[in-house]
DNA sequence: CGGCAACTTGACAATGCTCAACGCGGGTGG
DNA sequence: CCACCCGCGTTGAGCATTGTCAAGTTGCCG
């Protein structure tokens, strides 16, 4: 056990425990680590798709890029993060993938993968954690959709620390974003000037507070009550949510 | 071979052909069809996974409500279309689905999708036909967050078009839209009066009209040009397409 | 013929964008 | 060791796209 996978599977035992020989061969499978720079590439758009990433350490994302050069962060990359097995059926990459911060990644090609699918505890949870992360990008719709610019990044505050909780990488009330205003920008789309100003409204109002690459909550339900965020969306409990 | 799951053949067939016993399973499962009227749940959110649902002919939709009781539809479910066979490794829907015109569909349990998943061939194509509804959804974020209300709506018309001419129930330059502008609204994340202004500026400058819930597209490539609709991310061709 | 849902149009308000300038800090080269 | 420079953050002013509210109109169905 070189505990390379700790994260993945602590994620993927929120939903049920794994067998042993399952959580071997994920931490088998979680070697060479790879290390990227901010900014490089992990995948590029219109590549062929022959490799998949389980993020270890650090923060990468998905984006597109419009013809004027702006950008939409798609999805983010966290620290227990795993591409979808299923990605080799289609040819080439419809967007990019980029280390945000420096990222520790293990890369892993068609063989390992089809390891992976010999197991079938371990293709339920990884399909169900591929579902999570669908569930997360229609929510992101929304968020872009319908709220304000100071509940949109509420939300995505509040969906950032669940998901590194449950990683086990945030603290009782913080957690590491090593993230520029001008990528949250791209996330939010919003502009960087309004991300700035958004920010500093939610500094006044005492929610939170984002200095040196640290976010810190002072007020988790006050937070999720202004931002309208409502964590069933992430999965998280095992037994089925009620109806909204 | 009744012939119901010809559209979801067809699309699938666009990336290489599949063996008759794959057609055939496809076919005999695809019964018997239920209806559904405009407005009526396929599945509820908060309601337990157990079915997915191939659409026969019609519009359905997933969305999302928010407390105040705007929606946000996150996917077209067009004719030919099929949900995720992994969905039932969620315990409950994180979002509904809809019929937005009558729609008929076919309801899979889990032995349906059981005796897919036994066809390599079709797990293969159908994991493609899922990541193509992933692509279509980051495209609708890049929609949403950064195209104006113009290039939304035409970017939405051309891809309904494609979809469409995939599934093989469009016209040369037209094809069947039923549904109200507030529905649109709903999709593109614009109001329902806006959606009607940007449908008449569509209409002035002689790129479609939009009448008794057929559209017609006048100038397809300007549309596409207007939009900036680049239609890689359907991932129609077979072949690897070349980087941005 | 009546009624209701969808569509249309106008006036006004507001959220967020653009442009522009300035501050701050860390890294680099002279 | 100091000075410059560049990326990032901050702030202000004006603007524009889009939302809201409200009043009509059209058209279909009963």
């Amino acid at each position: 056990m070189n505990g390379r996978a700790e994260r993945l599977i602590r994620r993927l035992e929120s939903q049920g425990a794994l067998a042993p020989e399952d959580k071997w061969l994920l931490d088998s499978l979680a070697s060479p680590v790879r290390r990227f720079e901010p900014r490089e590439y992990l995948a590029k758009q219109g590549s062929p798709v022959d490799r998949i990433f389980l993020i270890i350490d650090g923060y990468a994302c998905r984006y597109r890029l419009l013809p004027d050069g702006r950008r939409q962060i798609t999805a983010f990359m966290l620290p227990g993060d795993l591409c979808d097995i299923r990605t080799f059926a289609l040819s080439h990459m419809d967007h990019s993938i980029a280390a945000l911060s420096t990222v520790e990644a293990v890369v892993l090609g068609v063989e390992a993968v089809q390891r992976l699918q010999m197991r079938p505890a371990l293709v339920t949870a990884l399909a169900w954690n591929a579902l999570v992360q669908q569930s997360i990008a229609r929510e992101w719709l929304v968020n872009v959709g319908h709220r304000t610019s100071f509940e949109r990044l509420g939300h995505l505050v509040c969906e950032l620390f669940e998901r590194l909780q449950l990683a086990g990488v945030a603290q009782d009330n913080s957690f590491r974003l090593p993230l520029t205003q001008a990528e949250i920008a791209d996330t939010l789309a919003l502009s960087p000037v309004h991300v700035n100003r958004t920010l500093m409204e939610l500094r006044r109002t005492g929610l939170l507070t984002f200095q040196s690459r640290q976010l810190v909550i002072h007020d988790y339900p006050a937070l999720c009550q202004a931002s309208g965020f409502d964590r069933r969306y992430l999965h998280l409990d095992r037994s089925a949510a009620a109806a909204a």
